[in-house]
DNA sequence: TCTACAGTGCTAACTTTCTAGCAGGCCGCT
DNA sequence: AGCGGCCTGCTAGAAAGTTAGCACTGTAGA
């Protein structure tokens, strides 16, 4: 699933070679079709091979995703999260990403109140 | 792992009451073990049960899954990361969590230049 | 045309995980 | 002392996941 969601689609053998540790090709074409009756994936016939696609909204993973990080590690804490991400030790961030981060925060001070 | 993490210590009932759909018993006890076994884990006795305690250091748990999400939901932009995090309509922020996240970004754009 | 190649569907064996349940130990209670 | 509850260790069978490999199909190239 995580290789379908960065990938946003990826075939069979495409999901092989961005799997870190991969099992066998069989394996992952096995795993697909049961992800597939789980109905957490679809596919699509393309030129001559499956695409997978994970059938939940990107949006809606992410934000499951990001919630389910939160509330793991963090203790249910955004700002603590938040944090952790912006850690100057491993964020590398442009002055337009920090100038917009920065406006976003700035926004949420006046709109809270 | 993730009830691990999350709660910091646990025996195989927390651990088991803790999960989302859980297995049986006898599964998350086999489980455990196997994670022992394969390093992620290490148990301690107190009182009459074994309490299990993951290896890794809470930091590096935290910092590695922060990636990991990152990575697979945002390819790769801590920006965007940020963004969801702190979108409003999810994100409940006090009025002293956004302080300090503005002084954050306020000090990375300072020391970036 | 025919050959090679890459993909699918399927199967059968194998390995790992999951499950229920049993014996045994320690504790607290009556 | 005897009982019940709760935990561990262990076992054996069921279920799920992994693997290799076969037949078949469509495509591209010699």
């Amino acid at each position: 699933m995580d290789v379908l969601f960065r990938l946003g689609r990826a075939t069979a053998n495409e999901v092989l070679e961005t799997m870190p540790d991969p099992p066998s090709y069989s394996a992952v074409r096995a795993h697909l079709r049961t992800l597939e009756d789980k109905g957490h994936v679809k596919h699509e016939a393309q030129d001559l091979r499956y695409v997978y696609i994970p059938t939940m909204r990107p949006e809606q993973a992410r934000s499951s995703a990001v919630t389910h990080l939160v509330d793991t590690f963090f203790g249910g804490s955004v700002a603590q999260a938040a944090t952790a991400l912006l850690d100057p030790k491993s964020a590398r961030l442009t002055r337009e990403e920090l100038e917009r981060l920065a406006r976003l925060i700035d926004k949420a001070r006046k709109d809270g109140r």
